[in-house]
Order: C-alpha cells, then sequence, then structure tokens
DNA sequence: GAAATTTTGTACTACGCGTTCCAGAAGGAG
DNA sequence: CTCCTTCTGGAACGCGTAGTACAAAATTTC
C-alpha cells in the first residue's frame, strides 16, 4: 500500500501544541509550526488539513494529557480533601517545573472567549470534566469527613476549578512561589471541615 | 497655533480598549482599531505612533479605570469583608453587564505571558495596586473583626486577588450567574473570622 | 486675508501570513 | 522489478497586515 508517514502524531502534536501554548493562537506562525513539530508545511497540511484544525487536535491532546494526569494523581489521595489538595499543589509544582506556562485552555478561553463555537464547546467540555472530576472527590471527602458538608459538593468544585484558573493566570503572570502557595493554603482550608 | 485635534484622545482610548479586550492584541487590527476609534490611519498613528504603544496607553487606560472603580467601591463598605464581598459581587455584576469580557488584564498574561518586558511591568504595576488595594481593606477587617486574623493579611489579598482572576475566566467562558455566585460565596467565607 | 503649522484622508509600500501546487522520493502489493 | 499510492520539500501565490508618504484641509496668529 502507500508510503508511510515518517513521523509521529502524538509527538507533533505535542510540539505543536507547545508552541500554541507559549504564543497563542493568532502569535503562532505556521513556520512557528514546522519547527516546533519538525514537519514541513506539507506534512502539516496534508495531515491536520489547517492551522486551526491543528490546534483543535492540540486542544484536545492537551485535554487528553490532562484528564490522564488528573486521574492518576486523584488516584493516591488518602482522602477527598487530600485529594483536592494534591491538585492545587500540583498545579504549582508543575508551573514552577515548566516555567510558568499558564493553562493552554485559560490562554485559549482568553484569546477567543466564546467567538468561536467549536473551540468554545471544546473548552466547555474541559471544564465540565474537570468540574465532575472534583465534584467526585468532594463528595468522597464529605462522606469521609474531610470535607466541609456546609457546601453542595458542585459548589465546592466550582470553587477549586475557579483557584485553578487563577493559580494559572498569576504563575503566567511570574508570581512568586510563595504567593502561590499562600492561595493553595487559603482555598484547602476553605474546603475542609471546620 | 495649529490645527487643533477633532477627536478626544480619552474616547479614542476608549474605543481602541474594547477592540483588544474582545479579540486580544494579535487578533486587532488596524482597520479594527480605526472602525473602534472612529479614527482614520493617519489620526491614530500620528497620535498613538503605532499599534504596540496603542495597546500600552490602553493598558494604562483601563488600569486607570479600574483603580478609580475600584477605590469608589471600597470607600461605602460597612467594614473589611464587606469590601471584598462588595468586590466580588461587583466582579460578577460587571461581567453580566458587559458580555462577559473578562479582564483586559488577565487576557494580557494569557496572550503575553512574561515575553513583552514593557507589558509584563504594567500588568505587574496593576497587579501591586489591586494586592496593595486589598492588603488594606483586609488590615481593616482584621482590626474591625470581620476578616480571619488566622492568616496574613497579604495573603489574603492574593487569595481574593487570584479569586478575581478566577472569576473573570469563568465568566469569559461562559459560566452561569449561579456558579460565579457559589465561588464568590465560598471565598468570602474562607477569608470571614470564623 | 496671508502665513505657518498641524491634522486628516487616501493611496501606496513592503512584508509576512496561511495555504496550495507540483515534482520527485519512498515504500507496499503483485 | 513495476505500478500505484502516498508522503515530502520547496517554491509559489494571493491576500491582509502594519506602517508611510503626501497633498489637501483646517485653524490660529499676525
Amino acid at each position: 500500500m502507500p508510503r508511510p508517514r515518517e513521523f509521529d502524531e502524538a509527538e507533533a502534536l505535542e510540539g505543536a501544541m507547545n508552541a500554541f501554548w507559549a504564543r497563542g493562537f493568532e502569535a503562532t506562525s505556521t513556520d512557528d509550526l514546522c519547527t516546533a513539530t519538525g514537519l514541513g508545511r506539507s506534512s502539516i497540511y496534508n495531515t491536520f488539513s489547517s492551522k486551526r484544525e491543528l490546534f483543535r487536535r492540540t486542544l484536545d491532546h492537551y485535554r487528553l494529557r490532562g484528564a490522564e494526569s488528573r486521574a492518576a494523581l486523584l488516584e493516591g489521595a488518602a482522602d477527598g480533601l487530600d485529594a483536592i489538595r494534591r491538585l492545587l499543589t500540583d498545579v504549582i509544582e508543575d508551573e514552577l517545573a515548566h516555567g510558568r506556562r499558564g493553562c493552554l485552555i485559560v490562554n485559549t478561553v482568553a484569546e477567543f472567549g466564546t467567538t468561536d463555537a467549536e473551540i468554545s464547546a471544546q473548552v466547555e467540555a474541559d471544564s465540565q470534566a474537570y468540574l465532575s472530576a472534583i465534584t467526585h472527590v468532594a463528595r468522597t471527602g464529605q462522606a469521609d469527613g474531610s470535607v466541609t458538608r456546609d457546601r453542595d459538593a458542585h459548589d465546592l468544585a466550582q470553587f477549586v476549578h475557579s483557584t485553578v484558573s487563577g493559580l494559572r493566570v498569576m504563575s503566567r503572570r511570574g508570581a512568586e512561589r510563595s504567593a502561590l502557595e499562600a492561595v493553595a493554603d487559603i482555598a484547602v482550608a476553605a474546603v475542609a471541615r471546620r
């Protein structure tokens, strides 16, 4: 049959993701994408149709990545509150280890808002996945007594999700570790059982 | 003397601000800026030198605007905690009243990160101004007994600031009012005296 | 009213962008 | 080995972009 690809599609997506992550959609040129992926123009267009489609694939790649690491992280938690604490401290460590990149989804929301229906749908799907994961651990925490029962688990999840976004923005801005940790600490205390 | 300007510089900045706010720096063309300000190219370049300089002027305009409305808001608060509550509810009302635009500074952080030194300095200055304002009301609240004394006022300020960023991102994403209110409610409780 | 000086509108320039085209290379099926 | 299909590299294209040049318009001072 035909000639096979000379590159790994997942690796290419990873490279494109990093480029979009650093500079945003508009400021990333197709040349940037070539160097970031190591591919030629033809290969990119042959595989991903357009810059926009590549971006959308990139978002999906990012979402999958995030969901996996989130699941692994929550797996080993001692209780519900510990899971939430791990989530927040992991965000901080991730930011400090990878140069304060912020969150690709948050960056995308900031860049596009709700103007692009398809991208907006991907953002929405990510939020829902994130929220349902946190809602689940919040409920677990309420059952095991580590998380406050004064609030609805879904509201607590919204709060934690908002805090993660806040931390990502702070980090991309260049905030110090101590500031990030202070925020995470107060947030954890806010969802803990009193 | 020379021929006078036919337009008001502040009004032009307001128009440019709205354009950048909606679409970000890169995606806003000089044509967009002409229609948004009602000016011709010549007038824009004659007055603001370049797209980038206009953007920086726009950021300063936004910061001033924000500082003024913030001051007015905090003025009428009953106590420290009430000031923080007002701050958060005002963010929500502002977002819902103006079509979930998010925060121009947050959007700018997401788009530029720390890559541009001058813009980064403006963002940093805004954060400092915001933080010192909240730190002040937090201290007031600790003195009048409405805000917890278990935390450093500056840490509480970082937390509130982070929550505001989180709310702005949520809103730009299209989150429902109830979700925004739940987050604000939990955040206020977190800084309240127990 | 005339001179001086600035603003303004329009046409233009040079360039970078996303995308396409095409010729040749490469590998599997027969 | 040959044919067929696909991939790859590079050149090319058309268009939108930020920014400029210039002449006409406008207004204040003398």
